[in-house]
Formats: C-alpha cells, sequence, structure tokens
DNA sequence: TTTTAAAGTGCAATCGATTGCACTTTGGTG
DNA sequence: CACCAAAGTGCAATCGATTGCACTTTAAAA
C-alpha cells in the first residue's frame, strides 16, 4: 500500500537530510535560500507528491487569503454579476472567495455573519438585506479591525468603504428623461425606505419634477417590495387614480416588466399610452417587447472595485485606513418603453 | 486599551480555574460535562467575548467544514441558480460554501482545483469547462479521497456522484414537439460535442427524427460554442442551404434568442415561417416576443441534490460509497415560437 | 468497612507550516 | 594572516483547539 498519510514539509526535509525550516522557505521563494538548494527542494517536492496543507499554514500566519461575500440572493443577476467581478479580482490576486445569501433574513444575516467572522475571512464584501435595522453583527469585523467593504445596501453607521451607485442621479435621470418625452403626470414605483438606495431613487425622481415645475403627486407613489408581484398590484393601484399616469418610473426592472405585461393584457399601449423606464438594466429588459428603457448600473464592475478595495485593505492592514465611497456612475438606457411613435 | 489579543478558551479556563480540555469539550457540547460546569463556562465566555477561532480547530481535526464549488460563470442563470441551490443546503448543515468560476478556461480550472484541494475544502462540487478534456487535476480528489459530486458537464472516466438533467429527453422532447407541430426540415443548433450534454441532446433531437421516419440532414446540423454571436452565425449559415429549415431546435436559450432576433431582422416570421425550440428556460425566454418554447432543467433542484449527496459522503467519509447518477427531469414548455395559429 | 465502577475533570501531545534568532561557512579587506 | 560581513542553513517555539489517556472523587454494592 502506498504511503498512507499526507507528505509533509517534515517528509521532505527528511529525504534531503535538511531542515523543515529550509523546505518551507524554498517552497515560497524566499530569496534567502540559493538557487541550488531551491531547485533541488522543488524537485524532490513534486516527485513525492507534496501538497500544502493551508490549514496549518493560516493557523500560524493567522490569515486564510479568503474573502468573505455576504448577499441577498445568489441568483438575482445583478448580484451574481457583482460575485462574478469579486472572483475575477480575488483570483488574480491569490484570494478564494467564499459566498453566502442572507435571502434578506436578518437572523439567517447575522448567523452567517457570526460564522464567517470564526472562519477567519480576511476580509467580509456586503450587501445587507431588505429588513436589515441593526448592525451589531458587522459591527463586530470593524471592532477586530477585519476590512470590510459594503456594495450596493449599505450601512453609514459602520466606517468601512463603500461601492454603490449613484441612485440619486439615476432616479433623477429616469424622470428627466420622462418629462422630456412629454410626461406629465408621472408615478413612481418605488422600493422600501429604510434603504438608502430607494430614498435616493425616490429624492432624485422628486428633484427632476421640481426643477421642471411639476409638482410631485403623493397618489402617484407607490412602495412595496419590488417583487413581480408587488409591481402588478402597483400599476393596479396607480390606474385606479382618478388622474392616471402617462408615464412611471420604476426602481427596478422586476417591477417595470411586470407594469408591461400588465398593461398589455390590459391593451393599455407602452409606450404611447403610458412611458416605463426601469432601473438595473436586466437582461431580459433588452429583449422584451417593448424593450426597457432602464439606469444601468455596472455589477460586475462594482465587484471589482469592491474585490481591489478589501484586498487593498487587507494587505495594509497596518496602515490608517482612509475610507472612500465610491459612487459608480448609473446610465439611461434609452429603448423602445420610453420613446413614442418610435417607427424604425 | 481594552485586551489586545483575543480571547481563547486558556483565558477562559484560566478565568474559571479549570482546563482548557473541560472549555474546549463544555463549548462544544459535550456530554461528559456536567451541566453547571458547562453553563458556568458558557456564561463566562460570553462575558469574556470570546470567539472561537476555527482555525485552530480546522488544523487539528483536518476538516473545514467547507463545500468548494466550480463552474464556468457565476453570472449565468443556470449557474447561479445551482449555486443557489447548494448554498442554501450548505447553510442548513453547518457548511460554507467556497466558490470559484473557471471562465471555460482549462489553465484556470486546473489552478481553482490546486488551490481547493490546498485550502483543504471537505468536498468539491464541479461542473467542468467547454474545453476540459483532461482531468487530472480532478482525479486528485478522487485519489485522496476527497468527496466530489458532479453535476450539468460531468466527467465519466472520474468515479463520483452525477447530477445531470435528462438531455437526451430534452432533445428528444424538443424535436418531437417541433415534428407534432407540422415541422419537416428540422435543423438543430448544438454545443461542442467533447461535452456529453450536447452530444445527447443531439442524440434525442436524431432519434426523434428518425422515429418521425424523417431522415437526418447533416446540413441542418450546426456546432458551436452557443454565444449570442454562434447562434447569429449559426442561423445565417441554415438559412444559405438550398433546404431551408421549418423549424430548429436550440441547444441552449441563447442562441435561440439569437435565432429569433436575427428572423425578426429579416421579416422571417417566429413561429408561422420557422419555428424555434431552445433549451434551459432562461427567465428571457418568458418576456422575449415571441416567447421561447424551451426545455427546462432545474437548476436551483441540481444545486440542492448535489451538495445533499456530498455533505452525506462527507458525513460517512469512512463508509464505502455507491455512486449515482441522478438524472433530472426535463420538461419541455410550449411557448409562442413553437406553435403556429395561436390567435388568442 | 472496603472495594469497585462511574462521573467528572485534567494533562499534554498533536496537527504542519512559519519564522525569529542562532550558528556555520566562505570570501573579501585591512 | 586575521578579522569581519554576508550568505546560507538550522533550531525550535509558536499558533489554539481537540482529544486519548490519566487521575480524582463519589456513590453504590459486596
Amino acid at each position: 500500500m502506498e504511503k498512507r498519510s499526507e507528505t509533509t514539509i517534515h517528509d521532505i526535509a527528511r529525504e534531503l537530510n535538511i531542515s523543515a525550516s529550509t523546505v518551507s522557505r524554498a517552497l515560497n521563494n524566499n530569496p534567502i535560500i540559493s538557487e541550488p538548494t531551491r531547485k533541488l527542494i522543488e524537485k524532490t517536492a513534486k516527485a513525492m507528491g507534496y501538497r500544502p496543507n493551508i490549514l496549518a499554514a493560516n493557523f500560524r500566519t493567522k490569515r486564510t487569503n479568503t474573502i468573505g461575500v455576504m448577499l441577498p440572493l445568489i441568483n438575482r443577476h445583478f448580484f451574481s454579476s457583482v460575485i462574478s467581478g469579486i472572483e475575477e479580482v480575488a483570483y488574480d490576486q491569490g484570494f478564494t472567495v467564499t459566498i453566502s445569501q442572507s435571502n434578506d433574513n436578518f437572523e439567517k444575516e447575522t448567523k452567517i455573519a457570526q460564522t464567517l467572522f470564526s472562519n477567519r475571512v480576511d476580509g467580509l464584501i456586503v450587501s445587507i438585506g431588505m429588513q436589515t435595522t441593526n448592525y451589531d453583527h458587522l459591527k463586530l469585523f470593524a471592532e477586530k479591525k477585519v476590512p470590510l467593504v459594503f456594495f450596493d445596501r449599505v450601512v453609514d453607521k459602520i466606517k468601512a468603504h463603500k461601492i454603490i451607485v449613484d441612485d440619486y442621479r439615476g432616479g433623477f435621470k429616469a424622470a428627466s428623461h420622462l418629462i422630456e418625452q412629454g410626461g406629465k403626470r408621472i408615478a413612481h414605483i418605488g422600493g422600501p425606505l429604510n434603504l438608502k438606495i430607494y430614498q435616493d431613487r425616490l429624492s432624485g425622481y422628486k428633484d427632476a419634477l421640481e426643477k421642471a415645475g411639476i409638482p410631485v403627486n403623493e397618489s402617484m407613489l407607490v412602495h412595496n417590495s419590488l417583487t413581480r408581484e408587488d409591481g402588478t398590484n402597483a400599476i393596479k393601484r396607480l390606474l385606479q387614480n382618478p388622474e392616471k399616469p402617462d408615464a412611471i418610473f420604476c426602481a427596478n426592472d422586476t417591477t417595470a416588466l411586470s407594469v408591461i405585461l400588465y398593461l398589455r393584457k390590459k391593451g393599455i399601449k407602452v409606450p404611447d399610452d403610458i412611458m416605463v423606464v426601469g432601473f438595473s438594466n436586466e437582461p431580459f429588459s433588452e429583449v422584451v417587447t417593448p424593450s426597457i428603457s432602464t439606469i444601468k448600473q455596472p455589477g460586475f464592475e462594482m465587484g471589482k472595485k469592491a474585490a481591489e478595495l478589501l484586498i487593498k485593505q487587507i494587505k495594509q492592514k497596518d496602515k490608517p485606513v482612509r475610507y472612500k465611497t465610491l459612487v459608480m456612475p448609473t446610465e439611461l438606457v434609452i429603448r423602445e418603453s420610453s420613446v413614442k411613435n418610435r417607427n424604425k
């Protein structure tokens, strides 16, 4: 029977009649080890089928080369794009990525945070859940000086880097565009207001109306959790208004889609009768008929930036850090759902 | 200044004048520790802000309670659904999930496998990349008896549990449906044939034609990497055939979408002129016009099954394992793109 | 009353890589 | 020729939790 246990650096040391510290240094390309010695050790390690046991190294160095990521839902396109961006940078920088989804559940989010702390991830990237209003489980990381980066749904009360999009300008652009397209009775289907991203989208929308001299009509505002069902319920409600909207700015594409499907069913034409703009540029928005105008937010880029900031903070652990809030630009993508008389 | 270093079980032991092994056992609910002692230790641990350092435990027990997942692309809907299913089961069973994407790049896939092995993940869930034809980097896990589960794109040469969909029946159903809808010149846009999933889809398609007495016309077959661009190129090629198709079975929805968009541009009507069926039920397939008939594959369920099988194998490490291949059923979802004269 | 078994706790080796400090050898300079 | 500095390698403590085996105490049974 072949050797049962794993080959360790002690085995290699014994084989070559040198010390384990020499072997460790050689395999880590430490320059104080001479080239001939290093080459001999590398050759022997390969021949003996040596595979490092990172657990021992992690234990001794108190580092894991692992980034923790916690976000609400992995299979939402935006979040999976962010993850993809994080993973790409992490891989290039020699980090692995451990991912957990909170399902917008505060208790699960708290448990995950505790687990990631115990697992001693080198840093954590977080987008908090819809329900989260207490942040003690995240303050732990700040207290223990574990680097933390928030993205999308961020926590102002905790000092950390933050990657957000310009939700305010996105809301402003969306509403401005609808105004420019002739909209006069512009509704808004928004998200829960404990989250700043939806506060900001609302603010931008309001300021755009104000700038155009159009008073904000509170009956034109609906706030919910932005599910497909919520979208349908919201448009039903808006259509019951005595004064009906001729344009709607939705805080995400999911509700924009629900709106469009419902209006189609009712024989109300988008954009001719009611114009629609969404937010976040889901993949389906391009291919649905009419295609949906939307505010594009760069998930993949956000993920890359988050990972870059986190890894820089990890590597410069002893340096004082000046926390940044990166505001990724939003871009209005004009498609069919907000442009009338488009006969090309 | 507060205590600089972390509280360890030695600190708790010293505080209570008991041994560290007692503290360790108490915090792990070992029944040989008496109830009053255990309660006292738990109370003191909380008061002292103790947080376990899992690195030491992992090192000693040679376990990490971590599942590795390696797949081509995180931000593809199918894969992110699978990840979501994996994470849900993993979380319930007390495991964390570390995810890496290979980007269908063999060299990256190899490096990731090596890293995950060094990181001593307890088990690995894999979907191999488009280019992968050598499996040595994965055989390592089998050799070292690290539990391995393949899903979707699996490797027959390595003994492991496999989670696949019934690609053959999916292809068969798709082609049968097109025949039932009156298709006589049925084309196939398929994937790279080093991957069994695309071989099986093709086999199912061929057998359905054969069963209907329709000869397979090799000029009606195009194989590529199933990108949007590939889809466009494929339909262009098929339209140059002297004998043009009246139906197309695409091996994924991405190429089905490309086909539909291209035909729309050419003024060729789907499904009236050419019927289309895709595969995998992307979210956009429901909302595009015409909506795309497709073969649905249950990503989230596959993820759950993969994690369940892997964790069972991890927990019963010393038991001999009988490897299973789970074949998840595929379901034909009939939408507008394959039903002519649909005026409801 | 003595002996034995069970309950409860303690000792310290262990896991494997890292790394601060120590030691040896070699070559160059005064 | 002697001294010093640099190059190269070695020693062993360390990280913190786990756990096999040992020891003590207590209670029950003979």
